[in-house]
DNA sequence: ACGGCCGGTGAGAACGTTCTCTCACTCCGC
DNA sequence: GCGGAGTGAGAGAACGTTCTCACCGGCCGT
């Protein structure tokens, strides 16, 4: 009726501009009024937000971005937001995010950095006030630098970055490991296995026994290296057989590729009595092939998953898994984040969230006693 | 070094103006030469590039959406993003929208109409340029009809609205449903429980018996009523057992919940042989009953469950479940929604993906003569 | 040789909001 | 009755980008 393009379904959205129009006040009346700031007759005002209410007025986010500064939105860049790690996690930093008055941008990276590092550009171009990231990199951190250079701060999730003084919300990986590993090993298992999912281009060298005869991984401080450190340290303290023939890397987040390696693994000529794997892929994998050259749970071999997901209370036995809360994970890194963007600047702190091992069905004791290890 | 604020550590971000001054050109002209629109020469493009890359210039995108009314922001509302269904159909937005250089904002719903209502909202004032929204009401849809009028184009996922004139994308729950029901029925079964996920106020009325003795579902076109439908069809189609006492709802998305829903279903007097469960979360919860009660599947209780999660090969006897993709419904939610952005303005239209009743071993032929169904 | 055209450049407006500044008016106190 | 304080309202700038317009030079066509 009023001058619109006609034709077009979107109706332009009523702007402050209209409102005063519509109220007979000036723009600045009218914007006064409706973001109560300022001082505004009390007449004046509602005559402005009837008007306000007739022309269905809701102010453009964008525009008050523009001028304010803050846009009311962070962002999390994830390997990828299907595993449920990510979407609980995703889960916790929504319900911060939504107390808080923010709304979530989501990136999956897929582990790959040039993924990542185009996310985080993209954010940073859109002006979040921050950033939540499991970076895929521990080394390469030059565009969470920037980040950081222009003011937004940065809390890492689940991996901790030494080299960038920004926050991080982890699980101690090497000592939950250790537990698990642990755990197996004060069962009388000495032959145990490792199934863990590494990256085989920037995954750990697996430097092949040292003078010591000892194994050690190097590489940077990724969940699974740590929790392949931590497999290492507990299989060295109790004098446990150390081979490399014990552990299987897989590359992908990929159940199926995690099954293949792991069957590898069962079925070589002396094989592990029992076998931890470092995530719930892998455990998935882990299980599936256990399942498939079966094996019985625990009797042929004893199994340590990480990651307690439901489906590992449904299985048959039940698992014994390292159980960490990436909801709780989420939701501390969101707060973390929270109270930077309201201007804390204390120094980056490391924020450790506990573990737990939850002992279930799938691990009992090493009755029958192989005993090919050399002391 | 030169005018930044000192204190903070936030430098202010170099704009286009910055640019311009340390390349010795106006400001139109740098951003022609950024930007690539309109006509540079050749030596003061490159000269312009240079100065830009040396102050690591970077378009502000919030100042670029302003001026040309694109924000390059979708937005998704969702129940649950940590439900593993909503987590994928995320994923397969994401990975449409990042081919067509969006980004996804997420708001979880949590089924509260209230809740979607302010996250369309904010979505709105944001500027998003169309939403995903999976609805928790069929039948208040003024916040949608909002977003329509202002031009932002909505695509309903999971769940059709007959009363908005918006695209869908669904699978036929009613026949799926049916399909797995008929499943059952066709192995012998008469007497097939369900369990399904209704929240109570807003869930459908049973319309006790009619004159016919049927039993029909009054209530919207939810997910989950559907597949009651369909249930209720299939067994009236087969003549088979059709009574209140077999049927259970469960208002939360709760596992537990379910599970103890479940238990009354099973140990009623005249239990079910087979229960068919309307969505992951009743069935995982179907699953634990059964279990807890000791019942052998598919012995002595027939299960199909709803969603062809991971957990359902694992556990013993893997579960015959009906399957459906979330991630390519989230897809092709995403790629519908952006012929819309694109000014697709065909009539809206209701894309059915196809389901697939997955056989595995959980249901079996009903041996046992249980017979006290009448006719 | 002169007018028009075109490529290249700069000045400035516009997007919608918020904020500062100015100004008019009122009310109070002296 | 007049000055100052205080209150409420308007004019306009600013955020950073994009786009329109005008201008200026050279070149080509007639």
């Amino acid at each position: 009726m009023s001058a619109g393009t006609g034709a077009a379904p979107g109706r332009r959205r009523p702007t402050v501009a209209d409102v005063a129009r519509e109220a007979g006040v000036s723009v600045a009346t009218a914007g006064r009024a409706l973001g109560n700031y300022g001082r505004v007759g009390d007449d004046l005002r509602e005559q402005v937000q009837a008007a306000a209410e007739r022309l269905g007025y809701s102010p453009n986010a964008v525009a008050r971005s523009m001028r304010s500064g803050g846009t009311r939105s962070i962002g999390f860049v994830g390997a990828d937001i299907s595993n449920p790690y990510f979407a609980t996690a995703m889960r916790g930093i929504c319900d911060v995010a939504r107390e808080q008055g923010y709304e979530p941008i989501l990136a999956n990276s897929d582990d790959r950095l040039e993924v990542e590092r185009a996310a985080v550009s993209v954010l940073l171009d859109k002006q979040v006030e921050g950033i939540v990231v499991a970076p895929t990199s521990v080394t390469d951190v030059a565009h969470l630098e920037r980040a950081k250079e222009l003011g937004v701060p940065i809390v890492l999730l689940d991996r901790h970055i030494g080299a960038l003084e920004a926050d991080s919300v982890v699980v101690d990986n090497e000592a939950a490991a250790y537990e698990a590993v642990a755990h197996l090993l004060g069962l009388g298992h000495r032959r145990v296995g490792l199934l863990a999912c590494v990256d085989p281009a920037e995954g750990p060298e697996l430097a092949a026994r040292t003078g010591t005869g000892r194994l050690t991984v190097r590489g940077a401080a990724r969940p699974s290296i740590d929790r392949i450190r931590g497999y290492l340290a507990a299989v060295d303290d109790h004098r446990a057989t150390s081979s490399a023939e014990l552990i299987q890397y897989t590359p992908l987040s990929d159940a199926a590729q995690a099954q293949r390696r792991a069957e590898a693994l069962l079925t070589q000529p002396q094989p592990p009595t029992a076998v931890f794997a470092t995530d719930n892929v892998t455990t998935q994998g882990l299980f599936m092939a256990a399942r498939r050259r079966g094996l019985a749970i625990p009797a042929d071999v004893s199994l340590v998953g990480f990651d307690d997901l439901d489906w590992t209370t449904l299985v048959d036995p039940p698992l014994t898994v390292v159980a960490q809360s990436p909801l709780d994970m989420g939701r501390a890194a969101a707060v973390r984040l929270f109270e930077r963007i309201k201007g804390d600047d204390r120094p980056a702190e490391r924020i450790v969230l506990p573990t737990e091992l939850v002992v279930r069905s799938s691990t009992a004791e090493h009755s029958h006693g192989v005993r090919e290890h050399s002391g």
